[in-house]
DNA sequence: TTGTAAGCGTTATCAA
DNA sequence: TTGATAACGCTTACAA
């Protein structure tokens, strides 16, 4: 049996009264005569009434529905992001959209203008960019948005973010540690806020450690595993300004890119640690697994996703929540990826 | 400067036209004069305009947006599924709700419920269980559906999906080509359908070889890294109906799976290929760069994926398009985890 | 060429 | 205790 489009009016002509008495004896309104009240539940629930979250929102501007702006739908990093927020909006009533911006700034505007169009009450975006118009169209819609990956240029702004300076510098002090002085960075794209606050870090640790920086040896690129190939590839047969025996460590913006550089290594016939040592970012769960298991280091990946929602909600819920600015710490996990020169 | 909530009765306001102008000067109506068309539509840019979904939806019962309904987020497999129909969505308008059903058919009947009622236009979806009353549910509501990662038991319904069947003949062949007759299968839960579609392409895989099937051979169990480790600890302590020595390889449904069996190589200190080879499912992008390799059968996830989305929004474009079932083929990887017998 | 009015399925206010 | 009515923002006959 078939019930198409069920609605309150329905409703209303089976049970024999008024739509709007339907409506408050759904809403259990104790106004309603109890008896009604159990009556019309049990139609409803007989033929299968769900209301229309369409019409409720129109009414209410309500829609129970967030927004969730990424960078790459596919990257097990963002993955373990939004499992974690899916798990809040579920406890909590809550629907997600999930959009990919491909790390561009003309998609991520399409997506947050679709989203606000959907009608979402609010936003979790990792911003392709620090200071593009997306933020500034998101405060004209004063759509409630938590920033997660990185931290707006402006402190009205609620975010959850690991400190990418600092685990640059976890990175490259490790590598200095193991008295490796001429280290490559495999960066992400350049306008990318993440790959701006990674490169700062590398360079002040560098810099603290009296070893010159050499601009050559920063390497903007996408986060890809086939992409990374090709540019290790290109500094392999020296078509590059770097060549391949000016340095002895890479470190990477993402464990994706790390595993680029594990391709190269199987494609061109080098080894890691050997020819290179690699540290990665982002602990993603398979690189404990790699040959040789990447040394790499780890953000709070699900906690990132557990606080962004619960402070997403929170701001929904209570309209004058302040907003609040999470920096987490990144954490190095040492395994086989390093070798040691000295 | 904020512009809240911009209406066409606002913009007609400003525009000094009653707003069911403005309404057809935005959709380009030619009965409209071209300069009030050029002129409102102007009005409208500068103000932000963006027409309230949820009001479009109800009037024309469309929402541009489909719902997706996966087992695990998380997993790299369904990653590069939903990247390539977020990717066809987005080309052709559509957003998309995405929601975690963990194996678990009551959180699927839940999210099923609720995206039916965030008015979505039709849903992607691979189903906990072969013969779930959620089926019945869709069909009774006459939602456009596409199944994949298996076939629901009729067939008036989409689906697109692998033959999982073939994909266990493929691995067990394998194994025993290579000369090992005891073979373990770390399977999904239980009442998943590709486990025991799987099941059966392993079970005939053995008779076809004369080989005698073991009940106990077979583990069902969740697709987890931890988990899976856990009950390989428990047969190499002894625990278990089947003992350490009782076979040679392990075939899994899934590469997390066999991940989760290199967990348990590390933690308990036995070796893959030499104590046990193993044979994987999916051939996530990481197999590739494990320690050793993983030998698996390939799952063609981005095809699933645009496959799904293009002949759902088929469906929705075209009420009558038939119904269509895609088979898929598995393709054996061969790399480094399965050790020669003979 | 433009405007009026009804309706999509709710909620909420007020009247009966 | 119940019902009528308006409104949310939009589309679309139909009237002017």
């Amino acid at each position: 049996m078939k019930h198409p489009n069920v609605t309150i009016k329905i409703l209303a002509e089976i049970a024999g009264v008024s739509f709007s008495t339907v409506a408050k004896a759904l809403h259990d309104d104790p106004a309603i005569n109890i008896e009604t009240r159990r009556r019309i539940q049990k139609i409803a629930r007989e033929y299968n009434y769900r209301p229309n979250i369409l019409a409720k929102g129109l009414r209410n501007r309500r829609t129970k529905s967030i927004g969730v702006i990424l960078n790459d739908l596919q990257s097990p990093f963002y993955s373990e992001i939004y499992k974690a927020i899916g798990d809040v909006l579920h406890k909590n009533g809550y629907t997600m959209f999930l959009a990919d911006s491909k790390y561009d700034e003309a998609i991520e505007k399409q997506n947050i203008s679709t989203m606000i169009g959907q009608g979402v009450e609010g936003l979790i975006v990792s911003s392709v960019s620090e200071d593009s118009e997306n933020i500034e169209l998101l405060l004209q819609e004063s759509v409630k948005t938590v920033f997660i990956d990185n931290r707006p240029r402006r402190d009205d702004i609620c975010c959850v973010y690991v400190d990418h300076e600092a685990a640059a510098t976890l990175a490259v002090s490790h590598l200095i540690g193991a008295g490796h002085r001429n280290i490559l960075l495999l960066n992400g794209p350049e306008n990318l806020p993440s790959s701006q606050r990674y490169m700062m870090g590398y360079c002040e640790t560098l810099k603290s450690n009296n070893i010159d920086f050499r601009e050559e040896f920063v390497k903007f690129n996408a986060i890809d595993i086939a992409q990374t190939s090709r540019l290790l590839a290109n500094i392999l047969n020296g078509n590059d300004a770097v060549k391949p025996d000016d340095f002895t460590a890479i470190v990477t913006l993402s464990d994706v890119t790390a595993i680029g550089v594990y391709e190269a290594a199987m494609t061109y016939g080098f080894t890691i640690p050997g020819t290179y040592s690699v540290v990665g970012y982002d602990n993603i769960f398979a690189t404990k697994y790699l040959n040789p298991a990447l040394t790499t280091i780890h953000q709070p990946k699900e906690q990132t996703g557990r606080l962004a929602s619960t402070m997403l909600l929170n701001c929904i819920e209570d309209p004058d929540a302040k907003m609040i600015q999470i920096i987490l710490n990144p954490e190095l996990k040492i395994r086989a990826s390093v070798r040691s020169l000295l």
